[in-house]
DNA sequence: TTGTAGGCGTTATCAA
DNA sequence: TTGATAACGCCTACAA
């Protein structure tokens, strides 16, 4: 591949003034100038990022750790992220964590190891060795979705708290009394949060916790449908079950439909997060929906502002409910509830 | 950052032997080895992956463009992609091309820059001149479910004509006559490709090929929506639409229920493109899906096949009918059909 | 088995 | 306005 060399050969220059006019950081006379732009798109000459790089010790480049790429919810979040990110002259290299944390700790690896100017993390465990390693190294972090307590970083997420008490709010006007839930890991603070919503929520309604109702889920599809069935097979099933990401309320879907039983009749059915194909569904999902596009704006305008040296601060939005049809709504009440 | 000079002062040996115990290149005995191994931990250096790439002329990096992030099928094609390279020591850089030709170039430039090994590119578009050059320049690409004709470049993609075959005879034996088609772009040869399966099936099965039932999609949810309405407002609309795309058949699925029209009782609907949720809209989708993962493994290994010298062949891959219910299949159809 | 030194392609400093 | 040159961090002959 030609180089500035062969440019700078080709144009009758040295390397410093070819240099100069591709980043034009310094006054070059509009001939010598025409000369090298010529040598440049004769030789199909293609600047070389990773001596850029090396030189200038920065890479122009976010890398986005996300929970799992086959959840609709971070695909999302990962597509917003990429158009700010791109506005603002940076690429994203993303790395898909598959909610392992030994995956997580690999891309935070490989990501620092290719000297990303900072890094977007939806952490999917506890803090690991590595993670701390990496705030105490000063590399510019924001957490993005999810957060670890106890270390000092910047976290861009949205709080449920509100939504949920709607929702629980809702369901009981709804008539319910029996609410289940399928929780999202423990580890993680959204899976944490949801869960702690949705008790201080039944409490405020004056409704029973019941640990029967409290299923631990994986954010995973396979164990919203093991969930679901294990609520289904309870001596006294709840009459509604609410799961706390979308991939646990397609596997619920998957298990209540296999059991031939009618929603919400026989059972109700509620999801955190939104996605357009609850619409769909018979009847259409009852869901929470998250400000996606403005997570992965706010988070990256963070980040950016971090790598230039500036401190970068938490941000939280709201969550809010999206009221349709499969907790037992009448037909006045579609579409209602908080916009 | 601490770097090898760093670690090799404090292990008191040359940066030579830095480097030969790091990528155990040549043989070190074992005391310096663990002075080494101890340096190295102690400052927490990670070796630089710029510098590394630099030297050594390789990144161990290759790049994926993909039509639209947004589109559950490049979403899953990602993850394939993903899983195979990251199991041959290779990282996946993505770059999302949002059907646009200007992006998709945006990715290509930036990923050359960025010196990745080799690409993976679902052209978005007709042959640009940038894509062309690349080709010229012998820089290892591979095609990934779309192609380019008149470019000698491997291409890994599924075949759907049979399918479609297979589709058109199951309408036929359902007593529909009346099918139309929302094609994606011409300018693709997947658009093409399914447009021209489905004349041909319809000639086949002695249906009469009508313009009107013709409709040009562009592989998103808006266009199928805006297709589906200008097919039911016909004066005499279709019994069936097929959509070339998950995404056009989502928007399908909006127009004809905002009509409040019956599935598949006042018209039928099949979707080109498999997903988990086509299960749970009411009725269950008959659908056409593709074989992704294998896609995605099949072209990783082709590309890395080129990397390292090899030649890289193309692969076709055939897509298959799955039976559901939103053509009007009675109970004993469903789940019939090829496996 | 280990060390010295050159060079990968850039940018930036210092002179001219 | 331009040019020569050092340096970024690493790998790898070549020597020892």
């Amino acid at each position: 591949m030609a180089s500035v060399k062969d440019v700078a050969r080709l144009a009758g220059v040295s390397v410093a003034t070819v240099s100069r006019v591709l980043n034009d950081s310094a006054p070059v006379t509009p001939e010598t100038r025409d000369r090298v732009l010529a040598a440049v798109a004769e030789l199909g000459y293609r600047p070389n990022a990773v001596a850029r790089s090396l030189r200038t010790d920065a890479t122009r480049t976010i890398g986005l750790i996300i929970g799992d790429i086959l959840n609709p919810f971070f695909t999302e979040l990962a597509r917003a992220v990429e158009d700010e990110a791109r506005g603002l002259g940076y690429s994203v290299v993303i790395g898909n964590a598959d909610e392992r944390p030994e995956r997580q700790d690999h891309y935070v690896r490989t990501l620092l190891e290719q000297r990303v100017d900072g890094l977007l993390l939806c952490p999917t465990a506890e803090i690991t060795p590595l993670v701390r390693d990496m705030v105490g190294d000063g590399k510019p972090l924001v957490f993005l979705d999810r957060t670890l307590p106890g270390l000092d970083v910047p976290t861009v997420r949205a709080d449920g708290t509100a939504a949920i008490g709607e929702l629980v709010g809702h369901l009981r006007r709804l008539g319910h009394r029996r609410i289940a839930f399928i929780s999202g890991p423990a580890f993680l603070s959204t899976g944490r949060e949801r869960t702690a919503a949705f008790a201080a929520a039944l409490r405020d309604h004056g409704l029973p916790v019941r640990d029967e109702y409290l299923e631990a889920g994986d954010f995973q599809a396979a164990s919203g449908r093991a969930s679901a069935a294990r609520l289904l097979d309870l001596p006294e099933p709840p009459e509604v079950i609410v799961a706390g990401d979308n991939l646990m309320a397609l596997g619920a879907l998957d298990e209540i439909r296999s059991r031939g039983l009618a929603i919400p009749g026989e059972v109700a059915l509620a999801s955190y997060d939104d996605l357009p194909w609850f619409t769909h569904v018979d009847p259409p999902i009852t869901a929470i929906g998250q400000p996606v596009q403005e997570l992965g704006r706010r988070a990256v305008r963070g980040l950016v502002e971090r790598v230039g040296g500036g401190a970068g601060e938490s941000v939280v939005l709201s969550a809010r409910l999206v009221v349709r049809r499969s907790c037992g709504e009448h037909d006045s009440m579609e579409g209602s509830g908080p916009q």
